[in-house]
DNA sequence: AGCAGAACTGTAAACGTTTACAGTTCTGAG
DNA sequence: CTCAGAACTGTAAACGTTTACAGTTCTGCT
């Protein structure tokens, strides 16, 4: 049976089966076998319970069959339903998924990057995260292959998903041709990648619509429930504006509270919407009207642009912008 | 300077230091070297921008430095803290997370666990399963040590952590001295661990304090905020309960959203309060009472133990009770 | 200076795989 | 039946580490 010491090998399965390890190597890896040596091995595999041993295998194979997820913070929904595509993205190769955070300083991220580099991995899946150059360095050096969601800017060339840049055009068209013009808009902070963007969005697209003077940008502090609500609050004439369209789902939430507690009805005092459609829309109340981006159907992709990149490495580069689509509900 | 295919080794760096492989890996490990040769070795290293290979450590060593996180469901936000606390917990020593989430179907999941002996981790934290017999059958097999967060009852002793069994008691207790003894639970499903164990909790804690007669438990499908809509919505005489516990804060945003649709004011006509204290509490409107179970410090206590246990194997075994906590909002 | 013992170093053997390569068996056409 | 070539098998050499073990240098005491 079983080794007097830890679990079997490829030896001893030889050994019980009476052949080669190579034989038993090339059975477990699918290739073909001579049919009278095929059950002799399988019995001794079943037998001895036999699980390959990762570490062997990728030393020898260089190639772990893992690969690494790097999301800015796991705190926000938008990256929990990433992570569950790329999870469902993974699902049916046999990869499996590590879940590396950039909770912490820039140090730190920098050396978990650069631990990448000790070949625990085969691929990175990259979020956009703090604008660091030593950072962005680190990853443009890696040598292992790269798939970007959202919009960070590395100097490499890679697989990518990116959102379509009309999102907040449709948005203000919406609340525009429903609620009038007098729309404000709550962006989060504007030294993330996502603040600038989205509000150069807004601006873009009310600029497109003519509406530059009744409408208007405050910053959030944060992307948060409490960031949301203070910059509401220091607002003066908040009761002039017919719709609050919001850089994210969490922020959409901050405005509701505030207006909630004030008792200002939703949406018939004022329409509130979101961005990035993510399990909190539903969970809101009332319901929140929002931007799909799609973040599981990204990760998933992301998943397995990844698992092919690793497999064919010179395969020309895949670029794949997702469609922002409205998604209507009870807020707006 | 590099190797001309892929990263430099050990021999590389002991080539260039002029000393021998052995004493680059002590070096490596922190272990004691004469201080001349320390300065030429630490010179290699920068130069060849030397990282170990993980596989080859992991395969002679017979330690990975890998942890696996396997979760029921990432779109709970109650997992999504614990996850964010075993990240946190791991931050300082070198282990890395995988995340294994029990997304699939029970094949699925004991095939995970089976790859576990596959030497991929150094050790599991697990949170509470479907009641799978392979499955429990599997995990009781594995060679590696494991530390559970919550009610998992695997036939092996492990490091775990609960919670105290009082959470109910406090939550009743609180509701019936502040909103009389009409009070409605709203739990999960029956056939679910927690389900389970939060039902009984509530019969035991209405039992103490003698108000069975007036309290009323209902079943929603899900743990989910349609199915606690719906099952609110499927019931007579709702208007003549003071207040609703929910079973987690999920089901305590179902009732929410009920109550805003009926026109029904929280918590001026009817008290609402759930369980896990998770983000969710302060971003619903009316923010939630709720009873805090410290995800983050349960995942963050989870993965120092396993951590420990991987150290010491032979450590007497730790069995931890985290105090549940009453967290006042406005909800109730 | 001599010497015992401490403190360090280098050699070489693992760890469990995959995979060139050479050797063997099988297949089917002549 | 023979034999070329296809199809498979086994041997042995990696992959990059860690670590016993034996050999070397250092330290401090006599």
């Amino acid at each position: 049976m079983d080794k007097t010491h830890g679990r079997a090998t490829l030896h001893d399965v030889a050994r019980k089966a009476g052949v080669s390890i190579a034989s038993v190597s090339r059975m477990v890896n699918g290739q073909t076998v001579r049919p009278s040596l095929e059950g002799r091995i399988q019995d001794a595999i079943e037998k001895l319970n036999y699980q390959a041993n990762s570490a062997g295998r990728a030393l020898r194979a260089r190639r772990t069959e893992q690969i690494c997820l790097s999301v800015p913070d796991i705190s926000n929904p938008v990256y929990q339903s990433i992570t569950k595509g790329v999870q469902l993205g993974l699902e049916g190769t046999n990869y499996r998924m590590m879940l590396a955070p950039q909770v912490s300083s820039a140090e730190d991220v920098l050396r978990q990057i650069n631990s990448l580099n000790s070949n625990y991995a085969d691929g990175l899946i990259l979020l956009s995260l703090v604008d660091d150059t030593r950072i962005k360095k680190a990853v443009e050096k890696l040598d292992i292959p790269i798939v970007t969601i959202g919009n960070v800017d590395i100097n490499r060339e890679t697989d990518s998903l990116k959102v379509a840049p009309n999102a907040l055009d449709i948005a203000v068209e919406y609340l525009n041709r429903k609620y009038g013009s007098r729309i404000l808009f709550v962006n989060g902070p504007k030294e993330t990648i996502p603040g600038k963007i989205r509000g150069a969005g807004f601006e873009r697209a009310i600029k497109n619509l003519g509406i530059e003077k009744t409408c208007k940008s405050v910053e959030s502090k944060t992307f948060s429930v409490e960031g949301a609500v203070e910059a509401l609050t220091s607002l003066a004439n908040l009761n002039s504006y017919k719709s609050v369209m919001c850089a994210n789902d969490v922020i959409a939430a901050g405005a509701l509270r505030y207006f909630s507690s004030n008792k200002i009805r939703v949406p018939e005092d004022v329409a509130v919407m979101g961005i990035d459609n993510t399990d909190l829309a539903t969970i809101l109340s009332p319901s929140l009207t929002t931007i799909d981006y799609n973040a599981i159907e990204r990760g998933k992709l992301a998943a397995k642009f990844l698992v092919d990149r690793i497999q064919n490495p010179s395969a020309p580069v895949k670029r794949i912008e997702v469609q922002p689509r409205l998604v209507e509900r009870d807020s707006a």
